[in-house]
Formats: structure tokens, C-alpha cells, sequence
DNA sequence: ATCTATATATGATCAAGGTCATATTAAAAT
DNA sequence: ATTTTAATATGACCTTGATCATATATAGAT
């Protein structure tokens, strides 16, 4: 038996890794096989032993995305959820997100994923609505702002950051994130 | 000299018009030239006597479709900017308009134009841009809403359109679309 | 009717990239 | 140390599609 059992899922979660951040920052098209695999100092061949292909990886990528998403981290104690909310969403709403290189596939992919096949739309669909289950939950918590609600602040917020990317003007881009930090500030109630 | 002089203007609007609904719904790689010139019963060669290149076409397509789209129409008489700007927004968060053929780019293409080239992105934020000028002097008239909170407005609509596309949940879609309207509503005052 | 300039069509070229067949390499077990 | 088997690398294949060179067709002017 060569290799250790452990090593060929390292090197899959490299692949992932490698293969989350690009597609996010690129799309599906414009990243080749080979450039996720450069990425993480593999070579082509070695990519069919562990994916089936291109397709499969991106939706692998996405899923693995989600699982490791900064949302998915519990809240620290001591930490009122209102407090924790406002935190997360102003993170997500600042410029460093929209330039960053660890940025949320629900907006950066957010037209890519129509294109797909239905696997994809599917871990997209999943992956949407436990973003929402997460805020409900904390926006529960202290009754914030009605439930129903979250669906519009999950829209605002991706929307916000998906369309920010593409503007060639930083004052713009700044104005959106402002407007949108305040509506969430309001929507929480965090004076 | 052959050919009427504005038979040439409307072979390219005809392509400025099949490519607008093309991108919009397919994005950027997944249309050939061919598919667009097919779509307006023409051949590949004939392309190139229009423009200089694909990307060129994409970016003319943006714009012609923001010319063209329904916010750039004047509000009918008799009509308030309440009514008028409410209409518009519900039609816009309508399950037909995120499956229809008619698609608003500034939703439909929101995460395709970072991947091109300038002028693209120069014309995307035109657009939106304008979107907002256009729903602030609706606003403005009428006080509904103050006009920073434009932006979060648009950025919520367009967020909605873009991520509904992809849910493969018709219920999760009409949760996230309804949720939007009443989000607009309570901004706007409508009761 | 003929001529001519321009719009459109056809065929060819060339590069890119997904996938696969085959070769090589590395590590674990004896 | 040798063997073995899976992981990885290399090279080739084949399709697709953007672009261009060349051919054809069309409508206006004479």
C-alpha cells in the first residue's frame, strides 16, 4: 500500500482549496484544470484521480467553500448575537472582502452558478439557505428584526458585494458599502 | 453605393439586440459569435464588418440594453412617484422577470463583468449609476426615503434577481422575492 | 442593364483547453 | 532491499471557437 491513507485527502483538500479561491475570484471559464492544479504544484494528470471532472470540482469547490465559511464559525462567548451580527455583516460589507482573496462564493459566483449543471445549483441553493438559517438564528435570539425580513438583508448584502467588483470608481463603490452597513444597522436595530 | 444607408444601422441593431438577451442569459463564454449572428439570421463573417471583436460586442450590448431598459422610460402622467417607482420595483422582484427573457445585465451579468476588460466595467458602472439616479429623483420628489439609502435598495433588488436565478427551490425563490417587495415597500412607505 | 462598392457568406487557420493513455515515481509492507 | 500499488507526471488527441482571407450577392447610381 503506498502512500499513507491520509495522504491523497490532503492533497483533494488542497485541490479544493486552491481550486475555491480561483474559481471565486475568476469564474468557471477562465480558470483551466491546469491552473488550479499549478496552484497547489500539481500537474494535469494527477487531477482525474480525484475529481471526475472540471464540472464536479467546481460544485466540490463551492460546497467546500460553504463548510469553511467565516458564517459557519460559532459566536464567542460574551458576545451579545447582536453584537456578533452587526460584526460579521460589516466585515462582509467592507472593501477588504470585495478585494480580497477570501471572498464569499455566494456573491462572487452569484451569475456563474445559473450557467451550471444542477448538482451546482443544488449546493448553491443549500448553501444560500443556511446563510440564512445562521442569521435567523442570531437575529432571533434578540428579535432584531422579523425572520421574513433576512431574506432581504442576505439580498442586499451579496448583492452589495457581487456588484461592488465590478465598479471602477472607489467612491461609488464606498457609497454602496456605507448605504448598505447603515440598512443593516437600521434592519438589527444597533443604534 | 450599395445598400441603404441605414440598412447597416439596423443589421446592428438587430445584433446589438439578439447579443443583449444572449449574455444576459448565458454570460460572456457560453455564447459564440456565431450563436449571436445565428440568433439574428446572419453568419459568423458578417460579424466582423459590426465590430471589432467579441469583447467589443459584449460591451455595446450592455450599453444597448441599458438605453433600452424599462427604468429609462418616463413615468406616465398622472401617475406618482410612489405608485410609479412601486410598480417598477415589483416588476422587477417578479418571478417572470428573473425567468423571463428580458433580463436586467445589472442583475443577470453581476459577477461576469469583473472578468472584462475596462470599458466594460466603465459602461457597467454607468449603468448602475444611472439606475440610482434614476430612483433618487423618484424619491427625491416625494421624500420617501432618504438617498443614501438608494444604494442599498438597488444593491438589495439586484442581489435578490441575481441569487434567484440560481435557487433550483421555487419556494425559497417566492420567500426571497416577497420578502424583498415588502423590504421596498416599508422603505418607500407604501402602505 | 450594367457597374461598383459594400454587406454578407464560406472556408481556413490557429490556439486553447478538457480529457485520456501511458509512463514514472514514491512510499509502505515484507 | 525489493516489491507492489496507488499517486502523480507527460504527451497526445480532439473539439470548440475567435478571427481572418477570400468569395459572393445585393442595391443604388449611371
Amino acid at each position: 500500500m503506498p502512500y499513507s491513507p491520509a495522504h491523497k485527502e490532503k492533497t483533494r483538500d488542497r485541490i479544493l482549496q486552491s481550486a475555491r479561491t480561483l474559481f471565486s475570484m475568476k469564474g468557471f471559464d477562465a480558470v483551466t484544470v491546469n491552473d488550479v492544479m499549478s496552484d497547489c504544484s500539481l500537474t494535469r494528470g494527477a487531477f482525474y484521480a480525484h475529481f471526475k471532472s472540471k464540472a464536479e470540482l467546481y460544485q466540490k469547490a463551492l460546497r467546500f467553500s460553504a463548510v469553511n465559511s467565516e458564517l459557519a464559525r460559532p459566536k464567542p462567548e460574551g458576545v451579545s448575537s447582536k453584537q456578533w451580527l452587526s460584526q460579521l455583516l460589516d466585515a462582509y460589507l467592507s472593501f477588504e472582502h470585495v478585494c480580497g482573496d477570501r471572498p464569499c462564493p455566494l456573491a462572487f459566483m452569484a451569475t456563474d452558478i445559473a450557467l451550471r449543471d444542477e448538482a451546482t445549483k443544488g449546493t448553491y441553493t443549500d448553501t444560500y439557505r443556511n446563510m440564512n438559517r445562521v442569521i435567523m438564528g442570531y437575529v432571533d435570539e434578540e428579535s432584531l428584526c422579523d425572520k421574513e425580513s433576512v431574506f432581504a438583508l442576505t439580498s442586499m448584502i451579496i448583492g452589495a458585494v457581487a456588484i461592488a467588483r465590478n465598479l471602477d470608481d472607489r467612491e461609488l463603490v464606498d457609497n454602496v458599502l456605507t448605504s448598505c452597513r447603515e440598512r443593516v444597522r437600521f434592519m438589527l436595530g444597533v443604534v
